[in-house]
DNA sequence: CTTCAGGTACGACAATGTTCATACCTGGGA
DNA sequence: TCCCAGGTATGAACATTGTCGTACCTGAAG
C-alpha cells in the first residue's frame, strides 16, 4: 500500500466520492459499479474503478453481466488510520450543501449517507 | 482546504517529504528551503514549494537571501486530522529501511528527524 | 435467437503535471 | 567592488492523467 498512489487515486472528485460513499456504508457492503452517479461516461467510469483497484482501496467481483464494488477497509485503516473519516466528512459536507440550497433533496439518497 | 487539491499536492514523493519532514519537527520551526535533500534542481524545487504553498501546506518566509518553510500545522489537523501523522509514520519506515540496509547513516541525519 | 444493458479494452486527444535550462534578482562575504 | 549562493520567473520538453468514441464481450430478458 503506497501512500502516492493512494493520494493520487483519491486527487479525483468522482475516484473520491466513490470511496467515500462507500465507506459511509456498512462493512462488507457491496455496491453495483453502475449505482454510482459520475459525471462521466462509461469507459472512465471503468477507469477509475481501475485506478481504485491498483490502489489497493476497493475490490471488484464480476457479476457475469454487472459487477460490484467492495471497500478493502481492513487494509486502509491499517495502513491510514483515519482516511476514511476524511473522505466521509468532505462527502457529508458537500450533501449538506446541496441540503441547504434546496431546501431538500440533496446527495443523501444514495444508499447508507444516513445509516452511518 | 480543498482535500482534492491537498491530495494531488500530497501525492508526489518530493512534496511528500518536505511536508513530513516539517511535522516531524517541532511546532512552528521554520525551516530552511535548501535544506531538504530533494533529488531535483532548484527550479524544480521552488515549484514544488509553490504547490504545497497552494494546498493551504506550508507558509513561506522571505529573508532576503534565502526563504523557509513552516508548516500551516493548525489548519491541516482542523481539516485534515490524521494526516500528518500518515506522512511521519511513512517517513520513518523509509529511514529504517534505509538504516537496516546501510547498518547505519540513513536519512536520519536530517535535522529534525532524531529531535522529536 | 435477437436484443439490450452493463463492462472492458484500446486508441486518440486535450489538459495537467513534472522537470529542467536559462536568465534574472537579491544579499552577504572576499 | 565583484562574485557567489540561494530563489524566482519563464518557457520549453516531456510524461502522466482524465475523458471519450468505438468495438467488443457477456448474461439476462423478450
Amino acid at each position: 500500500m503506497d501512500l502516492g498512489t493512494v493520494f493520487a487515486a483519491l486527487a479525483d472528485d468522482s475516484r473520491r466520492k466513490v470511496i467515500a460513499e462507500l465507506a459511509s456504508g456498512p462493512e462488507g457492503q457491496e455496491r453495483a459499479c453502475g449505482s454510482f452517479d459520475l459525471p462521466v461516461k462509461k469507459a472512465t467510469r471503468t477507469y477509475h474503478f481501475r485506478v481504485l483497484r491498483e490502489a489497493g482501496l476497493v475490490a471488484q467481483r464480476d457479476h457475469g453481466n454487472g459487477s460490484a464494488l467492495r471497500l478493502l477497509r481492513a487494509d486502509i485503516e491499517e495502513h491510514c488510520p483515519g482516511l476514511l473519516q476524511l473522505l466521509v466528512a468532505e462527502l457529508r459536507q458537500s450533501s449538506e450543501r446541496s441540503t441547504e440550497a434546496t431546501g431538500r433533496g440533496g446527495t443523501d439518497c444514495s444508499p447508507g449517507a444516513a445509516a452511518l
